[in-house]
DNA sequence: CGTGAATTTGTACTTTATGTTACAATCGCC
DNA sequence: GGCGATTGTAACATAAAGTACAAATTCACG
């Protein structure tokens, strides 16, 4: 319970968390590695191997008190508390974000808003004021925020990474299709939907379409 | 080169042919592992690797042509065409991925978009009808749909999911923070913002805050 | 209240999967 | 025509997952 814990590990803890929640909210007092598994579709012994880096939180014949367990893992991931964020871009991505109820009630709050754009600078986007960028390195830490979220453009994202860097950010979660370069004690996650369903068409392409699919050649050129 | 592949080699070739896509964009002929290991901080050994799965495709002392790699990528993952998706959710997030120009060049396009809310219903979104949900399983064969974004609250994503299955889709990207329940032969891929978060508060609840965190308790108490 | 069957955990051990190292073979270039 | 660069891959090393089981616990039943 001391040594180094595999990241793989790390990533699978905010989903047995998200499962244990909507277990507690669906009135589910224990559970077992076994079901929590099956729910999941991991084995009941790899979610067993995972908690088990982390101490012993189940009883033998009876499995686990879900409101404890969880309770635990908000604990280990540090979720027992609201992280402020700051997330740079407004528009149609950012104003979804800004809008996410999902943040609520898994430990994040979008505390600032920032974005290039004067006119959308001054007005507010889900009651919160939007500054503009060049403010980033000014405002963050004096709001002691740690995390930023970007939703800009490609073009722009390494910059703003910086921006948010110099404000002391110590961790990102990027939308825009690009590899941030960034110090090494700076983490950061990576959303992009094209990744995702590319590795699905892999597979897809080798299987019968259900019609007449393959609408449009795809054009040489490229501009983006 | 006619095994299996393993899914985590697929996964990653999608992150080749972005930064190829952006190399041949900046006008760069020719790369090599090395180069594009370091850009992604993959070893270029296992970028080898990964490609001698599926041929040869450089050139010894000199490297990879992007353009030609660029297209054998896009050829293995099938996104030398332009793929129809149908989107089910006009809210923030639906909105969002209707306007995203990201989709645009790299194979996919929404087709379709579905919505439960009346007063969604008939008003176009970025230039697409919307349709009502019911019509999910009536509509999506005729346009040879086989893809589905699932934007939509995480109470609703299952029973979306079934119609999308219905309607003979075989690949789901969903946005709703809970795991769906498919066919085997169904394909999907997860996006959620705040398992990306809590895999990175691991890391961060150890270090030093910059200022005054922990702004709140989080109470004990849950609703959603 | 005692007992045995049924569960279920935590973990040692085994197997499988993934990644790294190292290098012969090849190529372009000066 | 020799030299530095770079690929593709075999051999090795590391990491992750699955198997199996002793120990603990509950519970039904007499």
């Amino acid at each position: 319970m001391e040594k180094h814990i595999p990241d793989i590990v790390i990533h699978r803890l905010p989903i047995y968390l998200r499962a244990l929640e909507l277990m507690a909210r669906a009135g589910h007092d224990i559970t077992s590695s076994q079901e929590l598994g099956q729910r999941l579709g991991i084995s009941s012994a790899q979610i067993r191997k995972d908690l088990s880096h982390f101490g012993e939180f189940g009883k033998q014949g009876t499995g686990y008190d879900v409101d404890f367990l969880r309770q635990q893992l908000r604990q280990i991931l540090h979720v027992d508390r609201v992280w402020d964020m700051a997330l740079v871009g407004a528009g149609d991505l950012g104003r979804a974000l800004a809008h996410y109820k999902g943040f609520e009630n898994r430990g994040f709050r979008i505390a600032a808003i920032f974005d290039v754009d004067p006119r959308k600078v001054g007005k507010p986007l889900a009651g919160i004021p939007v500054e503009h960028t060049s403010r980033i390195p000014e405002l963050l830490p004096a709001r002691g925020i740690r995390i930023g979220i970007i939703a800009v453009p490609a073009e722009a994202a390494q910059s703003v990474a910086d921006l948010l860097i110099e404000g002391r950010v110590q961790a990102l979660l990027n939308y825009a299709p690009i590899r941030l370069s960034v110090p090494d004690e700076v983490l950061v996650e990576y959303i992009d939907p094209v990744i995702a369903l590319q590795s699905m068409t892999y597979y897809l392409g080798a299987r019968q379409g259900s019609g007449q699919n393959r609408s449009q050649a795809e054009p040489a050129g490229h501009s983006r």
